[in-house]
DNA sequence: CAACATTAATTGTATCAACATATATTTGTC
DNA sequence: GACAAATATATGTTGATACAATTAATGTTG
């Protein structure tokens, strides 16, 4: 459906300011499609992003910096989340021994586990990206690139 | 920054996957900045939508359902939010004659007030937005209206 | 018209997040 | 090596959010 019949406006000032609502919009839209995979594995989007982050440094140890500043979300509250990635055996984290402020996080068996299980319905939401051609991609994502470039806020 | 530098990833499987983190990590950006706008305010986004959703409105009463199925962020908690409004001053609630179980809900001068300051500060937020043409805007808008399209979650 | 279903909005509760602050450790400098 | 600055993480607190359950009013139907 059109932007404007879902939120029932009946037009926009001009297509950029569409562009932004409906960024803000289809984006609520993928989180509640996300979520909503998610939440009968008992995994929240962001944990689930910490878990494919870890995944991803391939074995090596990770420091919650490091992981924070993977996050897609700016991470306030890495620290907790990862309490419950523990807690539900999917990580383990120890004191670094060469540094005993930074703590070395990894993921657990168990945790690869679940990211195997979510797999498939996850890459089933890329999978409706498939729609729009690899060119008009690139082009998004380097327009995207560069509207975060202007000015970053602190 | 590309978001492979910003985020550290190496690269992406596709350019869909990208697209698809982009859209996410953006927004989130995005969000950041309204946030940082409103805040000084003492307005959070959603109360802003809201505001703006009724002055849209021309004067005519809205109902609670009326300004939920216009929201940007599906709304659990619409109630609360009117409240906090109402509480500012900014809105103005009562119930409505001909259907006891709704409310009419409508802004206020002050309210009015509150969305005049707030109007060019958020505008330079859109302006961002202008270094993409208005035809791959258009473009753009309809890839994101055919994502939401293919299935919508409950 | 009584009983049940539906609709509109509110509230309870538990979880989550943001922001500021605190703690612990390490680094740099005189 | 003592002391201040910087760094890495953790925590306290307050406010927001989701989901479910509730209340109140209206529609429907036998």
């Amino acid at each position: 459906m059109r932007l404007e019949d879902e939120i029932k406006q009946v037009q926009f000032k001009t297509e950029h300011h569409k562009l932004m609502i409906n960024l803000l919009y289809t984006t609520s839209w993928l989180q509640r499609m996300q979520s909503a995979i998610l939440r009968p594995h008992d995994i929240t989007p962001e944990q689930y992003n910490i878990l494919r982050i870890l995944r991803g440094s391939k074995g090596e140890q990770m420091s919650l910096n490091d992981i924070s500043s993977r996050m897609i979300d700016r991470a306030s509250n890495t620290s907790r989340l990862i309490d419950k990635l523990v807690l539900k055996k999917w990580a383990i984290r120890k004191i670094c021994p060469d540094d005993r402020r930074q703590s070395e996080i990894a993921i657990t068996e168990r945790g690869l586990e679940v990211l195997e299980k979510l797999q498939k319905p996850i890459d089933d939401i890329t999978e409706q990206f498939s729609i729009i051609s690899v060119n008009d991609c690139k082009k998004f994502n380097q327009a995207l690139d560069e509207i975060r470039n202007i000015n970053n806020p602190s």
